[in-house]
RNA sequence: GAGCCGCUAGCUCAGCCAGGUAGAGCAUCGGACUUUUAAUCCGGUGGUCGCAGGUUCGAUUCCUGCGCGGCUCACCA
């Protein structure tokens, strides 16, 4: 038998005797009426004579996280979603309730009844006089020092990681709020939540490779969506002139503490804005967010101090590249020695890429990391934007900006592209290009082309990517500590 | 997919470099204890050392392969 046995074992043996005793160890109900937090706001600030005068009597309920036991009696932490309090019980006061206790363990849920009081070293208590099982745990937790601290665990066994680490807690519930936060504000600017399909027969709007399924009844293979792009604009030439969609994203790509293969990503589509307004207006969301959660502009993620304060950098990919990547303008021009450097980074190249693939190529290299400050990278070649309306003033770049912010990729917008005839040609275009690759068979999405000849306003659109978002607002390093269930390879278990 | 690192009791970790089949703290069990808070004191239980091979008289330790995880790189408009 091993550790693991005994310990449940005893914890079986216990839960029998229990039972013995005509008490019912899992419970229906039982009706609280506080919680911990309730309990330290309104008792937190009392004297220890003030809390003698208290004559209500609060009913709590929790996980048993300590016991320190005298004999006679006994100290106890309980845990609710709002905190930790300690709890004192004695043979004297509380009678068969603390002989009860003797027979739970560390993690049983349990429900108290009792008042509040001050400890000689002072730390607001709640006095027991009625304690009772409200479900028992027949698993051990983790040592209450050093807590659980194995990453692996904290992924596969999140519901451990959320008893024992109140970060991991508070981390989730920022996620919320930054997401409700997010949320709050589109509808405040009268933009339509809309929920569109996660399975596509068609996977558009990105150029990752999906994840393939089927449909039996149909006899019908679908694909996960990569984005929600095409069907938001669809509802755009629908008349839904703003709408937002908060959503998963699956890309059976690599994973990495940027990636996971399914994530969430915010996109939202607003007729008559361009990527001009759109700049503004992702200053102001994501400025609101930042200040909503801090209190200010100024946030530190892993040491690097960022500063939200709008308005943040604007620059040309072209001048980014001069500028921060310390490129010249002959290097620049010339095709070959781009590939002779990316190839020299092992950049994988193809020999068929235009100039515009290879700027976004030396750029990923030597300039996206350098980007700690939120800066917005504007107007892209054309020939790496499929979806982007071209520049008045320069038709082989588009109007397109994306965001940086410590050196990462977080949102991705443009104006729109509504000519029909053009969005044919450059998906053509990328069909050609995609010739022969079976994981990602190029299709072409007929019916979005027959969306937009029925006409699309001028429409400005944009996507932000909600895990790196909460990453770096949460000062999180990995992609996998926002996401409460990250994909991980199955565990192999004892002798299966 | 590649490189590096890790995997020892329920948890957190020593031990491995210089091979002699395992230790600590907490948890747990028994005992003492009516204001502790990493409670304290006394005494116990608990491990196929990630898995499989190899070398060796002998492997947790050395070698090889595999599994899972982490980081970095690659992939990913």
């Amino acid at each position: 038998m091993n550790g693991l046995d005994t310990l449940s074992k005893q914890r079986l043996e216990k839960l029998e005797a229990v039972k013995q005793e005509g008490i019912d160890p899992y419970p229906n109900t039982f009706p609280v009426n506080a919680t911990v937090r309730d309990i330290r706001k309104q008792f937190g600030e009392m004297t220890p004579e003030q809390l003698e005068n208290v004559t209500d009597r609060f009913v709590l309920a929790g996980r048993l996280m300590s016991i320190r036991d005298f004999g006679k009696a006994a100290f106890f932490h309980i845990q609710d979603r709002t905190g930790r309090l300690q709890a004192f019980i004695q043979k004297k006061t509380a009678g068969d309730g603390f002989s009860y206790l003797k027979k739970l363990d560390i993690g049983d849920f349990v429900g108290i009844k009792g008042k509040p009081f001050r400890t000689k070293t002072n730390e607001l208590t709640v006095l027991v006089e009625d304690l009772q099982l409200l479900s028992k745990s027949l698993q051990p937790l983790p040592e209450k020092w050093h807590g659980l601290t194995d990453v692996e665990t904290r992924y596969r066994q999140r519901y451990l990681d959320l008893i024992m680490n109140p970060v991991t807690r508070s981390v989730f519930e920022k996620r919320s709020a930054i997401i409700q936060t997010i949320r709050n504000f589109l509808l405040a600017r009268d933009f339509l939540e809309v929920e569109t399909p996660m399975m596509q027969p068609v996977a558009g709007g990105a150029s990752a490779r999906p994840f393939k399924t089927h449909h039996n009844a149909l006899g019908l293979d679908l694909y996960l969506r990569i984005a929600p792009e095409l069907y938001l604009k669809r509802l755009v030439i629908g008349g839904m002139e703003r709408v937002f969609e908060i959503n998963r994203n699956f890309r059976n790509e690599g994973i990495s503490t940027q990636h996971n293969p399914e994530f969430t990503m915010l996109e939202f589509y607003q007729a008559y804005a361009t990527y001009e307004d759109l700049m503004t207006l992702t200053e102001e969301m994501i400025g609101h967010v930042v200040q909503a959660l801090v209190g200010g502009f100024a946030v530190e993620y892993q040491g690097q101090k960022v500063d939200f304060t709008p308005p943040w950098r604007r620059m040309t990919l072209r001048e980014s590249l001069r500028t921060v990547g310390g490129f010249d303008d002959e290097f620049l021009r010339d095709p070959a020695k781009i590939r002779d450097f990316l190839e020299a980074r092992e950049v994988q190249v193809n020999g068929k890429e235009g100039l515009g693939k290879l700027h976004t190529g030396i750029f990923e290299v030597e300039v996206e990391s350098k980007l700690i400050q939120p800066t917005f990278i504007i107007n892209y070649p054309l020939e790496v934007s499929p979806l982007s309306r071209r520049r008045s003033e320069d038709p082989t770049e588009v109007e397109r900006f994306e965001l940086f912010i410590v050196g990462r990729e977080i949102a991705n917008a443009f104006s729109e592209l509504n000519d029909p005839v053009d969005q044919r040609e450059r998906f053509l275009r990328q069909l050609e290009e995609r010739k022969g690759d079976e994981e990602n068979p190029p299709e072409l999405d007929e019916d979005y082309v027959r969306a937009l000849e029925y006409g699309m306003p001028p429409t400005g659109g944009e996507g932000i990517g909600i895990d790196r978002l909460v990453m770096i607002l949460t000062d999180c390093p990995s992609i996998r500590d926002v996401i409460l269930f990250p994909l991980l390879r199955p565990e192999k278990r004892g002798s299966e």
